[in-house]
DNA sequence: TAGATTGTTAATCGATTAACAATC
DNA sequence: TAGATTGTTAATCGATTAACAATC
């Protein structure tokens, strides 16, 4: 048996892009696609892809490039994305509806099915998904065996919520509101930020307008600076 | 005139962190705060905090902590949340439904004031934001002097749709689709991941429940593994 | 003062990039 | 074969973490 290959969490995150792209060439009929090819679609270094696709266990061809569709079979494979996992999500806001309603999510192995809040009314569906009492979380997830969640309250709730998650037997949340949760080490989460998105365009939009560079410049090199 | 501060991109990330929990302690009447308590709430070390306040320009006071409210004018200042800069939305998707609808940007210097879709009907708002044909983007972006752009359209139009902003005058894109974009250099995107995030959540959660870690333990360091 | 915290320099850690032999 | 690409080891780069003197 050989050793696991250990990832990193960026490779990781680049996985589903490169799926994406390998969807797209299989859709088009293309076999095999060479590591510098996917490095160019993605924006990427052709050693990085290199790399990540060594991490998912599918050789490539020397001289050739590597199977389209054996990719597509190992890194699904690798994400545990063969066949979608089950998810339930709290809070209707807007962002929350926004994702009951995103069908895109079957193809990255997750299912929502069923949505919490606080008083929703009798029988609610949201994009046909049933819109239940957030008293009745902890019941439904031991009774479905759901371990993972999507945190859509407002900021104020997502503590206390995400508490009620844990007691409830959910091992993974996926964090999108702003508030920095504080729960036990085992439990995995994934914190949404895109205020820091919004952070990293407005300073560098401010640098091109205003041209008051902060940015290293990347030309010197061994020049010193005094 | 003091060198400026070279920032980094994860620092500049957590930046919108620091505001949102400065706010809160604002608002529960708090002076000033140390950087310990800060990283505790925000689950950082203190040196880390230390550092990406120094970008800031707020000195702190040695044994006693930062003063709230200056860092709050200090990092709203250093990422031009003062007064917000005004963004057009392409793509009415459920997803961009969303994010019209979601007030919170005002609070980190965003405002949306139009969107666009191929054919919206005559008159349209969402949320109260005036939804025009996509084919009045480049006449408005001059005319408003618009610079960023939030793109929501589907995968396949991404690109095309990205191209028009750019020829439209737009200087950053906050990309929402899968698609990476092929765009001039000297235009600033920020691609949103959130299936990389998705694939980080599933991939540890399949570990905590299979138990075939394939990450390195931290608790062995000096050991050699056979 | 004593205790706590700041600000900064140095050390470590981890990911990306470079280089290149092996191979189809 | 010749040309292109893989797979892997080493070097570089950048961010985090450690350490500690200065200071209120």
């Amino acid at each position: 048996m050989p050793a696991p290959k250990v990832y990193t969490i960026p490779a990781l995150k680049r996985l589903p892009a490169y799926l994406h792209h390998l969807r797209a060439l299989h859709a088009s009929g293309e076999r095999s696609v060479p590591s510098p090819a996917l490095a160019r679609a993605l924006r990427l270094d052709s050693m990085t892809v290199r790399k990540d696709l060594e991490l998912i266990g599918v050789a490539g061809l020397t001289g050739v490039g590597y199977p389209v569709e054996k990719l597509i079979d190992g890194i699904e494979t690798f994400l545990g994305w063969k066949n979608s996992s089950e998810a339930f999500l709290a809070g209707t806001s807007e962002f929350g509806k926004a994702l009951l309603g995103f069908r895109g999510f079957s193809a990255y192995g997750l299912k929502i099915i069923a949505a919490f809040d606080r008083n929703p009314p009798e029988g609610e569906t949201i994009h046909g998904i049933p819109v239940f009492p957030f008293s009745e979380f902890r019941h439904l997830t031991e009774r479905l065996k759901i371990r993972m969640a999507i945190l859509c309250v407002n900021d104020a709730d997502a503590q206390k919520v995400a508490d009620r998650m844990v007691e409830a037997g959910i091992l993974a949340i996926w964090n999108f509101t702003r508030q920095t949760l504080h729960l036990p080490p085992e439990i995995i989460t994934q914190q949404v930020n895109l205020a820091g998105d919004l952070a990293v365009l407005s300073v560098r939009l401010a640098e091109k307008l205003h041209n008051t560079t902060a940015v290293p410049e990347p030309e010197r090199k061994g020049e010193e600076i005094l």
